[in-house]
DNA sequence: GAACGCCGTTCGGCATTGTCGAACACCGAC
DNA sequence: GTCGGTGTTCGACAATGCCGAACGGCGTTC
């Protein structure tokens, strides 16, 4: 890529790994993935943490991501329209079908989920916000897929026994996806959950986002393990309800 | 500071620029603000829009923040110990005390929170983790401006009529945090708001941050306007069991 | 309607800048 | 003691990313 500068791509894709590790990692470990001398990679931790964007263990000189990054995360939430202008309507969703309620956009192959309101009952649930999915596994994944030009990952990555790791029965499931307007997944992340989704379209009807609600199989599902017509109904009116807020606040 | 990437710093600081204005900020007051050439700050804009951590509005040209960060930040969530020791006591705390709980670090001169527990009750409430609050005018940054070296900045924003802002009557308060171990805000930061904090210590007894309760003063607060005792007990308890938790953590 | 100011973007030349790799100091284990 | 593993420092080279001027659109202004 042209015209791009080195050097902080290479530090974006040091922050990408020690996001994507669990938990710390050493200098040298980084060196060796990036394929970069142990001195560069030391020039650019010590920037990153100068700038408080990794911080390094005092005891095993390991290096982790830093506070400020949560500092930029949340101020992103503040800005993010699609965010903003689903709020109003997730709650009611909430409400109305006594289900968790996600919202999520596309990012690197992935769902980013930019907004999450627990299931209302009091049961303990983990706040899902800056979580990334896997596309084909999910139904806010797959109403993705199904409406953006972006293509899944080669490999589909297996979770459940019902996850589709065909790609030839994955397009099936997305042209299914088109047509109705919906898409679903019935323990095809997590065995004893399923979802229904449905597009939220931007300005020029381009779909930016899907929001959608999860939970236990035997609530989401009737008895020949379909959703429920009434919460794909609600799912769908809130989608539309986002849409039309999102194409109105465009000048 | 010799030996850092000059463009990594750069791309930071222009990070920071566009969470700290309120929203898309143009490619030239950025330049102006930084003083640099527009030129340059266009290079390190695509590389940072490249990754993922600055969007472009198509319209206006302008630009914000990216969706990237969000996982970033709350990737960080997930490795900090202060949250993740904290996670176990904050609730209790909420519940004994019927109030909002939060835990704060100190980032770049201000307040970062960390971890958020709502008030019991069920009033609408916003999450504030990620949130940057000022040293001086709240009782988790007096807290953490008692026990650590870091000063306050030069200016003390004043924020309502009782918030501190003489430097010798902000020490004389600090002194005082130190002498009992715990701190107060009362309507220093927010009419009707007050809060108590207490210091959590890490590895070696260093003030690794703060926990404290907030809500409105006619609860947390007798009729001579000082902190419940009670209250005061329940903080200072949660913020020594968070502590004997980190410090049992380092192996 | 033409001229102005502002926007983001492009491009080429210069030298500043960051990269590299080897050498260093430290720690723990075999 | 030695070896393999950390993270860190340093100096030399040239590749790199900076700068500033010029470009093409837009909207406003006169």
């Amino acid at each position: 890529m042209p015209g791009t500068v080195q050097s902080i791509e290479r530090a974006a894709a040091i922050l990408r790994m020690l996001a994507g590790g669990p938990g710390r990692l050493g200098l040298g470990e980084i060196a060796r993935s990036l394929d970069l001398a142990k001195g560069t990679v030391h020039g650019i931790l010590r920037t990153l943490q100068h700038v408080g964007f990794v911080e390094q263990d005092r005891v095993s000189g390991h290096y982790q991501l830093g506070a400020a990054l949560l500092h930029l995360g949340t101020s992103y939430l503040d800005i993010n329209d699609l965010r903003s202008r689903s709020i109003n309507w997730a709650d009611p969703l909430a409400a109305r079908s006594g289900e968790a309620v996600r919202i999520g956009t596309v990012l690197q192959g992935r769902v980013l989920v930019v907004h999450h309101v627990f299931r209302p009952d009091d049961t303990f649930q983990t706040l899902d916000i800056g979580a990334l999915l896997p596309l084909h596994a999910t139904a806010l994944g797959k109403v993705l897929l199904a409406y953006r030009a972006a293509r899944p990952g080669a490999s589909l990555d297996r979770f459940t026994h019902r996850t589709v790791v065909g790609a030839r029965e994955l397009a099936a499931d997305l042209d299914r996806v088109r047509e109705a307007g919906w898409a679903t997944d019935i323990e095809e992340y997590t065995v004893g959950e399923a979802a229904v989704a449905a597009p939220i379209r931007g300005y020029g009807g381009l779909v930016v986002g899907a929001i959608g609600i999860s939970g236990l199989v035997e609530r989401i599902c009737d008895n020949r393990y379909r959703p429920h017509p009434r919460l794909v109904g609600y799912v769908r009116d809130a989608a539309r309800a986002v849409s039309r807020d999102l194409g109105a606040a465009r000048h």
